[in-house]
DNA sequence: CTGACTATTATTAGTTA
DNA sequence: TTAACTAATAATAGTCA
């Protein structure tokens, strides 16, 4: 597409497809930013490299479908001050239990956005062995479709 | 950024806007295309226009991250023969409690995205409206806690 | 590897049909 | 509306430090 015209087929050369990644993946996301705001959209993208590296660009309202929160990448991750775990399961659960008024499915879609901003990666970690434990089979199986309906209803509606 | 340069921010004029967000949004998915085939990478592009419309572009393997089948756009999508909902649902749940040896975690996550490959979105809501009525309120708050665990396991391991 | 350079191709803003 | 056309800007393949 300059010196040359390239033809659209994986490239060979290792160092060149890294550095053609590099440089591409630079682009789709100034792209996906400028459509963004340029039309008012909300633009989520994931990119996976060859080695299964991930990163993404996101518009703040698509923070939480791709699942990250707005700081994950700040070096002091793991410092800031926050309630512990415990508590900040136990307030989502009063919180999911208690408010009437919330429908059922959108709290819980808004609930997952939320929480997914204030736990970092070890949280979820942590949480995911405590449910690993608790849970019984025919609740997995449950909690599985569960899962299933919602996230598909996430993005699948249009 | 032709025939004058622009400047990165909302149109005002909403035909301009409409035109330039189909523009960009087919330069965006070509893009995207383009560096899943040059560098072999898996990509997932969600867009979501002012008005709510939704549209995306995936590399295959990414397909079951923004949960829609290969075919959902195909004119026959509720002709397909395919068994009822109610014997997938059983076959599932069979599946998912019988198999002793799949870690559980990648097992559900496996099951996710090959039971989302075979519903389509009206069976989807049906799923959804069944689980409403059967799921007690402390079942729901667990369900929603596990999804959190699971969806942000997906989509945050780096 | 990483960044800068630039000749060229690709994209697209504004225009016209 | 929607589509085609281009002049002009933007992206980038190959190169070099």
């Amino acid at each position: 597409m300059t010196r040359r015209k390239i033809q659209i087929k994986k490239i060979d050369n290792t160092t060149a497809r890294q550095v053609t990644f590099s440089k591409r993946r630079r682009g789709l996301f100034k792209k996906a930013r400028e459509l963004s705001t340029l039309c008012d959209a909300e633009i989520a993208v994931i990119v996976f490299s060859s080695t299964g590296k991930l990163s993404d660009y996101a518009s703040s309202s698509m923070q939480q479908v791709i699942g990250r929160r707005q700081n994950l990448h700040s070096k002091n991750l793991n410092k800031m001050v926050q309630p512990s775990l415990e508590a900040q399961i136990d307030n989502t659960c009063k919180t999911l239990s208690s408010n009437e008024t919330l429908e059922r499915t959108h709290g819980m879609r808004q609930m997952i956005g939320e929480v997914l901003q204030r736990l970092n990666v070890e949280e979820l970690q942590k949480l995911e062995e405590l449910l690993e434990v608790g849970l019984s089979r025919v609740l997995k199986t449950k909690v599985c479709l569960s899962m299933l309906s919602l996230f598909g209803g996430i993005i699948i509606e249009r």
